[in-house]
DNA sequence: TATACTGAACTAGTTAACTAGGTCAGTAAG
DNA sequence: CTTACTGACCTAGTTAACTAGTTCAGTATA
């Protein structure tokens, strides 16, 4: 997952998204530490003031935990809470996305069909995700 | 559907989502005329300028036609291309999380069941939206 | 003709998101 | 100690989206 900026959608909540997916897939594990401000942002072509909203929103969310001058951690219960956000969120979309379809006058039928055509290219587009893990 | 200011998706587009499924569903049908535009931002509490640029926008993609000083009209083609859209719109919407929920290390069949379950939901909020329209 | 609609086209101002650049404080290691 | 990293914080400026208000031009009807 890469960050788009002509997307409507904020660019710290993309971030936001990736760092928690990434979280939930367990390339990063409880009690490890993220990549830092500045290196996320150079990564990520980003400014760091708007990777630091994207902690800040995890840290909200209790994703993560900061420790000043050190860096930025996974909380003991980071990963089960990102994989309960994941679907969470992936359900609300899927019923948004499904409720427009039907409300265009589509019927359940041809709302499955078009379910089932969109996982083939999901899937590709999640296959080689890996990057560099820092210690 | 409703028109959510606080969103990040702009308001502007939400309303020519808002006026293509309407098309789609046959709400207004090939040479009807759409409501106006000083009548639609008082209904959606929008500017008048908002409504006007979804205008713009429909009318670029080719779905209504202006006919100056009368009014929008739904072009000839207008209900084929708007259900048409909807669905390169539902499948994108489909794929996104789909790729998401992948990426977050979800498996295929646990994206299904969030998908079914995500449906119901989605059915209750497409029923109360049809106003008028024929079998 | 007058009037009451319609879309189109401007200017001006606000807000959220983002960028750009810097500073400060805490931590770790040489 | 110094050096080099870390997050946190701050000001200033840009852009897209939206609001507010007005004006102009075309159309229909009485």
């Amino acid at each position: 997952m890469r960050i788009e900026p002509d997307s409507h959608v904020p660019v710290y909540l993309q971030i936001v998204e990736l760092l928690r997916s990434s979280i939930a897939a367990g390339v990063y594990r409880a009690g490890e530490g993220l990549p830092s401000l500045r290196v996320l942002s150079t990564d990520l072509r980003v400014n760091p003031n708007t990777v630091q909203r994207a902690f800040d929103e995890l840290c909200r969310q209790g994703l993560i935990e900061s420790r000043r001058g050190v860096g930025m951690f996974v909380a003991k219960r980071g990963t089960h809470s990102a994989t309960a956000r994941a679907e969470e969120t992936a359900q609300a979309a899927f019923a948004q996305a499904a409720a427009a379809a039907l409300a265009a006058g589509l019927d359940v039928d041809r709302v499955r069909e078009l379910f089932e055509s969109a996982l083939p290219s999901a899937s590709k587009k999640s296959r080689t995700k890996k990057t560099g893990v820092p210690s």
